[in-house]
DNA sequence: AACTATTTATAAGA
DNA sequence: TTCTTATAAATAGTT
């Protein structure tokens, strides 16, 4: 329909493509339009040019959403669902396992006891027995590393001191005064209250049988008294 | 274009409806195809008819996800993605809280005490400590329930037996003999065997001092020695 | 972008 | 539906 007809093969010069991108694209619109006002049909009808220019149209009794949904309706065809129920599956999984996770806390707290018999019972038990006996452990070790960490600080200070003194000493350059071994032990003494620098210092004694008990069980009391 | 000129609305007419929608159908097919090969574009055309009949083209060197996703660079508008996202999000969070659950499960025996000071190591171990009350308690209470029905069990036996014997006395009508008390006893004593009828059932001894420990803490023996 | 000769699409009728 | 055909509409090549 022009001038002459037209072999229908691509347009090889790019502008004359392009005018007639142009020209046949506002056609192939109207005859969409038309389509729809004619004949009440759904019409969704989407371009790309050479150059990634896009050109749309979509009946206004519904969108590009409804189309393609319609679609995949009436060709069984999918394209997105695969891909969607996969996660969805995902989900419904990690939202069981996060549900047996649960459980197992709630068993853990002594919760939700009811179904279970002795056995499972006396497992969960000694379960408990054996992770307070780590975490006991673990108590013990944090607090003897704190506390020795805080006897060379202690030490540390101490000697600190004692060189002050001596050099106090040295300075005072009085001959007929000097430090008994008694005085040492005094001033010593007196350095203890520098531990107040360190506050979370603390001493601790542990209410605890010189025997263990022979049965293995260990149940002492583990609580701290803080001197 | 034909014999007539046709205004641009919607044509009540049903049947003339129908067939301006076939012919014009293949025209509208016609020119996507023609616009893709002259004009090397990406064309999609979806029709649904008044009637749901589909009709769609889609130029071949794309498909339909791919014409949707180039439209969603395009236009900014998202028809699926929010939807993808909000479920890529939901997943992301509940993998997050399975990792806090599956720690928390962790800690509870007694792994990863590494980075916990004294204060929580003494708060996991009350937990514990709580946690083994509530699960003794439990399982002195199934161990309790059990014993009383086998008791009731047993006595139920005795009473058969009992009424037996009296049958049997009865029906003997041998009054020479009879039995005294002290054979009703041994009688007794030999039923005991048949409580191993209820295989699970078993005394118990709880080894515990007389003398709840003042401390409040229970630290006695929870085993149970089966008889 | 406008023009216009021609081709193409299609409305109405069969 | 399909074919026919008169006519409207689209558009290729030109300006």
């Amino acid at each position: 329909m022009g001038r002459g007809k037209i072999e229908i093969k691509k347009i090889e010069n790019p502008t004359n493509r392009q005018v007639t991108y142009s020209k046949r694209r506002v056609g192939i619109l109207k005859k969409a339009k038309e389509l729809t006002v004619l004949c009440d049909a759904q019409v969704s009808l989407i371009m790309f040019s050479t150059t990634g220019k896009l050109a749309d149209y979509c009946s206004p009794s519904t969108d590009l959403k409804g189309i393609y949904e319609r679609y995949q309706i009436v060709t069984g065809m999918d394209l997105w669902n695969a891909q969607y129920e996969r996660m969805q599956n995902t989900l419904n999984h990690l939202k069981e396992i996060n549900q047996n996770l649960r459980k197992e806390i709630r068993q853990r707290n002594g919760e939700e006891l009811e179904g279970m018999d002795i056995k499972e019972l006396r497992g969960l038990e000694q379960t408990f027995e054996e992770s307070i006996r780590i975490v006991r452990q673990r108590k013990y070790h944090v607090i003897s590393t704190q506390t020795d960490t805080y006897k060379k600080k202690l030490k540390s200070t101490r000697e600190t001191y004692r060189a002050l003194i001596h050099e106090l000493e040295m300075k005072d350059e009085n001959p007929n005064y000097n430090f008994s071994e008694e005085n040492h032990s005094r001033v010593y003494q007196n350095s203890i209250p520098m531990a107040t620098e360190c506050p979370q210092m603390f001493s601790f004694r542990v209410v605890q049988p010189i025997q263990p008990n022979l049965l293995g069980l260990g149940y002492e009391s583990h609580d701290l008294s803080l001197a």
